[in-house]
DNA sequence: CTCGGAATTT
DNA sequence: AAATTCCGAG
């Protein structure tokens, strides 16, 4: 009932208020990744959970298992060879204020999300995979785009989320999808820089 | 490790 | 505006 977040609903919403989702990677002036959208990134492959994983129990938190590999990835993307975890973490410090993020005290590299700042458009990381849409697909090269940041200057105060569908382990209804990860196996290792 | 100020860079 | 780099303090 409430997670409707797949429906055509919300999914089909005429416009989105400011569409990074299109400049995400094209638009050449446009602005780069972020961080947080990277974070999600990872945090949505599970190639990636020996590297960072959601924490079970409070949702919208999450653990750097390694930081130094997540440094690195997040250098490549960059083109920042440069980048270590002490710098990363830097700039998750500046999304303390932003209230895009906030550190889980007293667990080491535990940080998590401020959903109610950040509206869930697109394959939530609790789903892993949403199904068609194809309208929505827009351009995106492999998968879904992941999130929307609803907050832009107006909020209008879709402060809902999917709730909690996490290991709720709904087992009937939705069969767990396993994409597109069969013949090659390339691993991939995800993103590469354009640089 | 974690926290932010400050100066730069993109 | 979002990050990167450098770094002293707790």
């Amino acid at each position: 009932m409430y997670c409707n977040c797949f429906s055509e609903g919300i999914l089909a919403a005429p416009v989105w208020p400011s569409d990074w989702a299109y400049e995400a990677e094209s638009s050449p002036g446009s602005r780069q990744i972020q961080l947080w959208h990277f974070i999600l990134e990872l945090l949505q492959k599970e190639e990636f959970r020996h590297v960072i994983a959601w924490q079970q129990g409070e949702y919208g938190e999450f653990v750097i298992k390694d930081p130094d590999e997540v440094a690195r990835l997040w250098g490549r993307r960059k083109c920042k060879p440069q980048m270590n975890y002490d710098k990363l973490s830097r700039a998750l410090r500046y999304y303390y204020n932003k209230r895009i993020l906030h550190k889980t005290k007293g667990k080491k590299f535990t940080y998590k999300f401020n959903f109610s700042k950040l509206m869930v458009a697109n394959c939530p990381p609790w789903k892993v995979w949403a199904p068609p849409s194809p309208r929505l697909l827009l351009r995106s090269p492999a998968l879904c785009q992941p999130l929307v940041p609803v907050a832009k200057q107006s909020e209008p105060l879709h402060s809902m989320l999917c709730t909690r569908a996490t290991e709720t382990q709904p087992a009937g209804e939705r069969t767990p999808q396993r994409p597109p990860k069969a013949s090659g196996d390339k691993e991939s290792s995800g993103f590469n820089c354009e640089c």
